[in-house]
DNA sequence: CGGATTTAGTATACTGGATTACTATATCCG
DNA sequence: CGGATATAGTAATCCAGTATACTAAATCCG
C-alpha cells in the first residue's frame, strides 16, 4: 500500500534532489512530469487515431464515430419510451448544445427523426429511423475491424483488465461509471 | 497463444449462434461489439475528461491543453537547432494546418515566435520565448495535479503497465512509436 | 392563482482536429 | 539551364466539443 500512488504524493521520475534552489530549469520539470505528459499524449494519440480509423472505414455512409455514438446510444434501449434530449445528453455525459448539433446532421442524414414530447411542449423526443437498421451490420463491422487491429496481439483477459482499468481512470476524473456503457 | 486476439479472430462476446439467420437484429449487433463501443466511449471520455481537468487548472494562464502540447514538444531539445513547422507537425503526427492554428495562437499569447529559416525561405523556424520559463512550475504542478488525480489508487508499476499497454495500442493503431515522448 | 425559479432546447463564439486547395519556393532531372 | 515535381506554409471548410446566453415552457411555492 505504501507503494501506491496516491493524490498528494506522486510518482516523481528521475530527477530527485528534492527541494533544490526553488528556480529549477524548464528541463527539470520536464523531466519531473514524464509520466503525466506521456499519457497526456497517448490518449490524445490514440482517440485521434481510433476516430480516423474508424471513419475510414465507414466514409461511404457519412456517419462521424460522435454520430455513431449517438445512434447507438439511441438504440440501446435502456428506456423503452424513446429519449429526450437532455436524458440523451446526460446518458453520453455530453453538453446539449454539442448534442444538438450532432442531432441536427443525424436528422439531415435521415438518420433520426424528432419529435414533439407528449405532455412537455419543451422537449423533444428523439427517435431513430430504419436507416440505422440498414447499416447496422456494416457499422458493427467498422467498429470490429477498428478494434481487431488495435487490440491486436491482446489476450481477452488483458482487453477485460485494460476495460477496467480505464474505468478506473474515468471514475477518479469524476465521470459517470457505467453509463454509455454499450 | 490460442487465446491471444489476432486482427482475424476476434474476441466475440455473448451472442454466439455463429452464422443463424443472415438479418440479425440490431440488439444482436449490438451484443456483439459491446467490447468494441466499450472502448470507444472509454477514449473519447477520458481525452474529454482530461482536457477538462488540467484546463481547469491553467484557465489564468489561458494555454489550452493541444497548446501546451505544443509548447513541451518545442522545449523537448530533439534538436538543437530549432525546428520548422513540418518537423513539429511529424513530432506530434498532427497535420501542418491545425498545428499552423495553433501556433497563431501561440504566438498571439506571446509563448512562441516564427522567424524565417536561414536558407529556406518557404519554411518557417518556431522558438519558444523566456515566458514558458515563467510559467513553467506552474503548467507542471498543474500536470502533475491531473495525474495524480486521474491514477489516484494505481501502483508506479501499474502506471509503467498502462503506459506500455496504451504506446502499444498507439503502434497498433499505426501511431508512430516513441514519438512525442515527453 | 400568480410570480419566481428551474428546465429543454437553441444560438453564438471559441478551440482543436482533418481535409482540400492554393501560393511560393526548392529540388530533381532531362 | 529550365521545366516538372515536390515541399512549406496558409486559407477555407467541415465536424466535435466547451461555455455562455437566451427563449419558451414547466414547476414550485407563497
Amino acid at each position: 500500500m505504501s507503494e501506491a500512488v496516491t493524490h498528494a504524493d506522486r510518482l516523481r521520475p528521475r530527477s530527485r534532489k528534492s527541494r533544490a534552489k526553488p528556480a529549477r530549469t524548464v528541463e527539470e520539470l520536464r523531466a519531473e512530469i514524464e509520466v503525466e505528459a506521456t499519457l497526456s499524449w497517448l490518449f490524445i494519440d490514440i482517440h485521434r487515431l481510433l476516430t480516423k480509423n474508424f471513419e475510414a472505414r465507414i466514409k461511404s455512409l457519412g456517419l462521424t464515430r460522435a454520430q455513431w455514438r449517438v445512434v447507438f446510444a439511441l438504440k440501446r434501449g435502456l428506456h423503452d419510451a424513446p429519449m429526450t434530449q437532455t436524458q440523451i445528453a446526460d446518458m453520453l455525459e455530453m453538453e446539449k448544445a454539442p448534442l444538438g448539433k450532432i442531432l441536427d446532421r443525424l436528422e439531415a442524414g435521415g438518420w433520426i427523426v424528432r419529435k414533439n414530447h407528449p405532455t412537455d411542449r419543451r422537449a423533444r423526443v428523439v427517435a431513430a429511423t430504419s436507416k440505422i437498421e440498414k447499416y447496422a451490420e456494416e457499422l458493427a463491422a467498422a467498429a470490429k475491424a477498428t478494434f481487431a487491429l488495435t487490440l491486436q496481439g491482446m489476450r481477452q483477459h488483458e482487453v477485460k483488465e485494460l476495460i477496467a482499468r480505464l474505468e478506473g481512470l474515468k471514475r477518479n476524473l469524476g465521470g459517470a461509471d457505467d453509463t454509455n456503457r454499450c
